[in-house]
RNA sequence: GCGGACGUGGUGAAAUUGGAAAACACGUAGGACUUAGGAUCCUAUGCCGAAAGGCUUGUGGGUUCAAGUCCCACCGUCCGCACCA
């Protein structure tokens, strides 16, 4: 009888011998290898949910497979386990974010080897551990070295719930990522990435990528690249000029305004006096706004003129310079013209505030009332109106530097001290791992500054270079500083000289299929790309490109369609699960749904049917019966008890023969299935393989047929199969190491095949024939069937189609 | 609004290159075995029809001997971005 909670802690047992030494990847493996990466967890103290299952499963098929295919499999996991869920967490349940983390990677751990997942725990790694984010640091001070990190006072986001300023990805619709409070706008000074150095080659080499379509648009959007030319205004009666930036420089005779964003520095200056209350008003309202605010609440256009004037440099008319929010202050130059007719935005605002609308394009595409330039058109104008009005050819990026500084507890400290006299003094790199002190009060203060600040023995320090007095930058790094390397560090997890070492970096990368959720696409995804290409520059790595094959799961959707969350109450527990068909069910249940990449409904019975076939395979593997009693198997029959027709002794005798060929085809299809990802179709063929095997008696089946089952089961059923291999079929060695089988394509190949008879497109009949007839021999064949010379009866041949080994068409016309 | 993915039975889904639509499961119905069945086994199961046969891959057109697959238009669903000049 198959029990599953008797045989998976069994085996799971077995495999944790000298700390699973049998999954440890070599670091300088001789022949081939695969690094199969899934994305690391973060340890929440909710525990595994069946979405990391699903990733995780197809990760670890993946892994047993290529081993046994003789290839040396990475196939590392760790704990990415700073940041504000565990802050929050421990907050809450007022305990140490250490511990929390501590037990909950406890838990994640235990739960992940309940699936029988096949990691190489020697290789584990945890962000929060000194002596890994001793590396994080390091990165941090390589890239202040090289001027991509940087301070400075910015307009930042700042969530005031979490108490902490965000990077533009961790704010999603003008809302904190993480807590869902509206984020308000700030001017603060922050450390910042320069993630924008990067902008062209984090697009470019897009193209060296095998990603979902989906995740390299939503890179390429957040990136955001645009080309197109800054030009001066000149302000009337001053001596300013307004640079504004646009993609249309062949509209700038139909300017009739130009728009400050209410952030713009000459706000101030060139306002006149008259307005200055008006004006002064409006951008203090504006301040007071959440991005959410003056994104989506008011969708009218809103704005205040500024009493000054600027010349269009291409006609010399004089245009009115007002301000209005929706003039950004973080894109282009923060100053756009006003082309009522030809741009939506600004039209809607020209109707509101009454301002002139004019034409200068026409309907066919060439300038009208564009002074010399009428009658061009339009794209071809603009390289030579750019020339006419002194602009600028410029590229400009929607994506934004990184803010890098967060003022919360739980994250890497920035090893960065601050002397009055020497400025910025980084620390010296003998100096790492900074850790992160322990202390009792680590709430947010919401004073902008880490709660790290106000531990003087911490803070205070002597500078490194004048030995003054000195503080350390309290601030922490984002919870995305960790993960933004972790893939590296599994290669070499515990050289206490370099970040990994070079040798065994160049074994091992790119890696070569990395699953996850699409959740990451602009965060995570991007952030370890950009962290990826520095180290390229510093020679840390050897590959431009860290991840080349990606591959999304879709998530698991609750009974009901709706996306599991505990307030539904649709939520799925893989605890329950496993208590009650075992992890077997459950991974080949998540891999049977569908797709691996389409986002699939649980259904609570569907898992039955997996698990009914799991105990056929144990039934038909032991030679034992099916069923607990009073069940007669078929199989269990000898040949001689069955009450044989003719036709069911036929059919037998045809089931035998073709026993040993659908062994071969299910060979051939569950081992393409695997290498391309198609886990629930290699699924059915195993189905289809048993229940073929149930069509014939039970001494029929022989050890082989046994064998091959149980063999290409393993990657999916780990411990069924580790089981039937050392117990019922009488191996010594693990089923994870066996070959694995190989087909004859002789064997896959069909004698016969089916022979569509098509008059006019449409089936008139079916027949078994020889393969590769010819023509001829098919219209004879076909011919012969009754049910064809019907339709042919009276009817003109006018043409023969003939698919070889598929099909024979009769295109007639009626005879008279 | 812009961009992307997609639309097949009661449900999850299969379907190499344009060549048998619905494999494999779930569910349902009937039967077997049973003190019992929510276990197990067998049979049936896209729709209409007694049958012959006809119809069927969101809708409408097109290309083709042949379309779930290719082309055009429309409808719908999901996801991402969203005043980016």
């Amino acid at each position: 009888m198959y029990q599953p909670n008797k045989i998976e802690p069994k085996w799971q047992k077995i495999w944790a011998k000298n700390n699973y030494k049998n999954w440890h990847a070599q670091d300088k493996p001789k022949g081939k290898h695969i690094y199969i990466l899934d994305m690391f967890p973060y340890p929440s103290g909710e525990g595994l949910h069946v979405g990391h299952i699903e990733g995780y499963t197809a990760s670890d098929i993946l892994s047993r497979y290529y081993r046994m295919k003789g290839l040396d499999v990475l196939h590392p996991m760790g704990w990415d386990a700073f940041g504000l869920p565990a802050e929050n967490y421990a907050l809450k349940t007022k305990k140490n974010p250490k511990k929390v983390v501590s037990q909950n990677i406890k838990y994640f751990r235990k739960q992940l080897q309940q699936m029988g997942f096949s990691y190489d725990w020697q290789r584990e790694i945890n962000t929060t551990d000194p002596n890994y984010y001793k590396w994080t640091q390091w990165i941090f001070l390589q890239l202040y070295k090289n001027g991509l990190a940087y301070e400075d006072e910015v307009p930042v986001n700042f969530c005031p719930s979490c108490k902490t300023v965000l990077a533009d990805e961790e704010v999603v619709e003008g809302k904190c990522e993480r807590c869902g409070s509206a984020v308000v706008r700030k001017k603060l000074k922050q450390w910042i990435l320069k993630i924008t150095a990067m902008a062209d080659r984090l697009l470019k080499d897009l193209d060296l990528l095998d990603w979902p379509a989906r995740v390299k648009t939503m890179q390429k959007n957040w990136i955001g690249r645009s080309e197109g030319v800054e030009v001066e205004f000149k302000v009337v009666g001053q001596n300013e000029h307004l640079k504004v930036f646009t993609t249309r420089i062949d509209t700038i005779f139909g300017v009739t305004y130009l728009v400050l964003a209410p952030e713009h520095e000459l706000v101030p200056k060139i306002t006149k006096e008259n307005y200055k209350d008006e004006v002064e008003n409006y951008v203090k309202k504006a301040l007071q706004k959440s991005d959410f605010e003056r994104q989506f609440a008011s969708k009218e256009k809103s704005g205040v003129f500024t009493g000054a004037y600027a010349i269009n440099p291409s006609n010399r008319e004089r245009v009115p310079i007002w301000i209005s929010e929706y003039a950004l202050i973080n894109y282009g130059t923060g100053a756009i013209m006003g082309v009522p007719r030809h741009d939506e935005r600004d039209l809607a605002f020209a109707q509101q505030f009454h301002l002139p609308i004019k034409e200068v394009v026409s309907s066919d595409g060439t300038l009208i009332n564009s002074g010399p330039f009428n009658g061009i058109p339009y794209k071809k104008a603009q390289e030579k109106i750019a020339l006419y009005v002194g602009g600028e050819k410029t590229v400009r990026y929607k994506l934004r530097d990184w803010i890098f500084s967060r003022q919360r507890y739980w994250g890497e400290p920035i090893p960065i001290i601050k002397c009055e006299k020497c400025g910025l003094v980084p620390l010296r790199e003998n100096q790492l791992p900074l850790k992160l002190p322990e202390i009792k009060k680590y709430e947010p203060t919401g004073k902008n500054e880490s709660p790290l600040a106000d531990i003087s023995s911490w803070v205070n320090v002597k500078c490194p270079q004048c030995k003054g007095p000195a503080k350390r930058e309290a601030n922490t790094m984002p919870q995305w500083a960790g993960s933004s390397w972790y893939f590296l560090r599994y290669l070499d997890p515990k050289n206490k000289k370099k970040l990994v070492d070079l040798k065994k970096e160049k074994v091992w990368m790119p890696v070569d299929i990395y699953i996850g959720g699409v959740e990451h696409a602009v965060l995570h995804l991007l952030y370890a790309r950009f962290w990826h290409k520095f180290l390229y520059d510093l020679n840390v790595v050897s590959t431009p490109e860290p991840f080349i094959r990606l591959v999304n799961q879709g998530i698991i959707l609750g009974e009901d369609g709706e996306k599991m969350s505990k307030s539904r109450g649709n939520v799925i527990s893989p605890n329950d699960i496993i208590e009650k068909y075992g992890a077997d069910s459950l991974r080949m249940y998540e891999m049977f749904m569908g797709p691996l990449p389409f986002a699939k409904p649980w259904n609570s019975q569907g898992i039955i049917g997996i698990y009914r076939f799991l105990n056929r395979v144990w039934s038909l593997a032991t030679n034992s019966r099916l069923s607990l009693r009073g069940v007669k198997r078929r199989s269990n029959l000898k040949e001689s008890d069955l009450k044989m027709t003719n036709e069911a002794k036929k059919k037998l005798k045809e089931n035998l023969k073709e026993i040993e060929k659908a062994r071969h085809r299910t060979i051939k299809k569950v081992t393409e299935d695997i290498e391309s990802l198609r886990f629930n179709t290699a699924i059915s063929a195993l189905m289809e393989y048993v229940n073929q095997l149930f069509e014939i008696p039970q001494e029929k089946i022989n050890q082989k047929h046994r064998e091959t089952l149980v063999l290409l089961l393993s990657p999916f059923a780990p411990h069924l199969a580790e089981e039937l291999w050392q117990t019922a079929l009488k191996h010594r060695k693990s089923v994870g190491f066996e070959k694995w089988p190989v087909f004859k394509s002789e064997l896959v190949e069909e004698k016969s095949f089916i022979l569509v008879v098509q008059i006019n497109g449409r089936i008139r009949d079916k027949m078994k024939v020889q393969k590769g007839i010819d023509e001829v021999q098919a219209q004879k064949i076909a011919k012969e069937s009754k049910k064809v010379k019907k339709y042919l009866d009276k009817q003109k041949i006018k043409k023969v189609i003939f698919v070889k080994d598929r099909l024979i068409n009769f295109v007639t016309t009626p005879q008279n």
